[in-house]
RNA sequence: GGAGAGUUCGCCUAGUGGCCGAGGGCGGCGGUCUUGAAAACCGCUAAGGCAGCGAUGUCUUCCAGGGUUCGAAUCCCUGACUCUCCGCCA
């Protein structure tokens, strides 16, 4: 949800947020309209409903004709307050639903276009020299780590066992994110992974992503794609002491997701499914330290991703590829031998005030005013890194070197194909 | 799944139709007193929309949504949630 005072006094701004986006400007025209639509008619609402208190206050205290011709009076007004009421509620369900075709405001110094607009920032780490690379899966069924075939008789497409040390490495990463986290500071947590709508539109993913969303119609729950869901509805209407310092969570949790309209797409392996574990970072900052405070989770995620002992890439995503609560979003992504390229594995976005207008999260400003807190999300450790491992370090004999963070985690430093 | 009880201002609680946006206690903040602190006493103590440069005004909010009424925290209906007991399952 955008905030219409900024709107009101700045349309051009979002005008061209839109265009960076490829997005129609009308949208933001239609908010206006909305916005101004609503102001009026909530004016006329309490000059009626004003007289009516009024009124209503005299009529006990008089008698006889007076007290009549109160009544009459206070009869039609009474009328009136109910049309002028009904309309305050549809012009509010129009800015509602204007409210939500317009999405966040595009940080400045975001690069405009598509998704093939992204800047790459850097490239870290030495791209290894594997000839003939064997893909994660091959490698994940020599080591017996992975079984899609079992995963697909029991669930379906795309859905897998990760068995012995495939079940251990996933541990493993997993911990080794809590583990980080929880060093700098993190308030570490197991979420919920069923949630109400309420939670679920808050944070803005029943817009574009509804088809991406599982839903259990029997309890009208949703499955979550992200623990970013649940941590960012775990404050919902409250007003949060921050004093001037981010309030940062990690939460670790199974992941759903549809994929719908990805068939044929990445069919191959654990790097597209269902289901999937994440540790997710979280904070709640104030706004003025937000963008400062993005550039540090993307930090914690260098940090892990060169504890795994991976090489990657960051990429500055462009505003078409910005999810609509998100105003900038910095990927990065390791390199797989076996595409020879970089894939995503971790995301990490500013959402600044928009999802916490939405779910009305606030906090109390040095001044002790209340205001809208920004938030912002990023993956530290899930599940598809265990792909970049596998590839990555993988030998000549199918074997597979384990970073030397995992080492005590896991116990071995090698990964050795089993009979 | 069955039966019952409940949901009021940070917390506890009062409030069965107008004097209630709402009293009391606790907590919190400020002050008097004190060398300092405690105690005592005094005062303040919700969030939000709209209009206004501002002082301020106005409206909304007593779980939610409907209804009755000139007027609803209070009466009626529906729903959500919480708690207790029983059953069932783990």
């Amino acid at each position: 949800m955008i905030d219409l005072r900024l709107l009101r006094e700045d349309p051009d701004l979002f005008r061209a947020s839109q265009r960076a986006r490829g997005e129609s400007e009308s949208s933001v025209d239609r908010l206006i309209g909305a916005d101004e639509a609503r102001r009026s008619a909530l004016t006329r609402f309490e000059a009626v409903r004003s007289e009516q208190k009024t009124l209503g206050k005299q009529v006990p205290r008089s008698q006889g004709e007076e007290k009549a011709a109160l009544l009459e009076r206070t009869k039609e007004l009474a009328a009136e307050v109910k049309t002028t009421e009904a309309a305050v509620a549809e012009a509010e369900e129009e800015l509602r639903l204007a409210q939500l075709a317009v999405p966040n405001l595009v940080e400045s110094g975001a690069p405009a276009g598509g998704e093939d607009d992204y800047v790459v920032l850097k490239e870290i780490g030495a791209i290894p020299d594997i000839p003939e690379p064997r893909d994660h899966l091959a490698l994940g069924e020599m080591l017996g780590a992975i079984d899609m075939e079992r995963g697909a008789k029991v669930s379906g497409a795309r859905f897998y066992y990760l068995t012995g040390i495939g079940a251990l490495l996933e541990n493993a990463v997993l911990q080794l994110g809590i583990q980080q986290a929880v060093e700098y500071g993190f308030t570490p947590m197991v979420p919920p992974v069923l949630v109400k709508p309420e939670s679920m539109e808050g944070t803005g993913f029943l817009g574009a992503h509804a088809s991406e969303v599982y839903y259990l119609q029997n309890d009208d729950l949703f499955l979550v794609g992200t623990s970013e869901v649940p941590l960012a509805a775990y404050h919902k209407d409250e007003i949060l002491n921050l004093d001037g310092q981010p309030r940062r969570y990690l939460a670790w949790s199974t992941c759903f997701r549809r994929e719908a309209g990805s068939y044929g797409k990445d069919t191959r392996g654990i790097i597209r499914v269902h289901q999937f574990n994440k540790a997710e970072m979280f904070s709640y900052c104030p706004p003025d330290l937000a963008h400062e405070e993005h550039l540090r989770l993307l930090g914690f995620e260098e940090e892990f991703l060169a504890k795994l002992e991976l090489p990657y890439r960051v990429i500055d995503t462009a505003a078409g590829d910005l999810g609509s609560s998100a105003a900038r979003k910095y990927d990065c992504e390791a390199w797989l031998p076996s595409q020879q390229r970089y894939r995503e594995v971790t995301s990490t976005s500013n959402c600044t005030t928009f999802q916490a207008r939405r779910l009305n999260v606030r906090y109390r400003d040095a001044e002790g005013k209340t205001q809208t807190v920004s938030t912002l999300n990023g993956t530290l450790a899930t599940t598809r890194m265990l792909v970049a491992i596998l590839e990555n370090h993988q030998q000549p004999d199918g074997s597979v070197r384990v970073p030397k963070a995992l080492q005590p985690l896991l116990g071995r430093d090698l990964l050795e194909p089993v009979a």
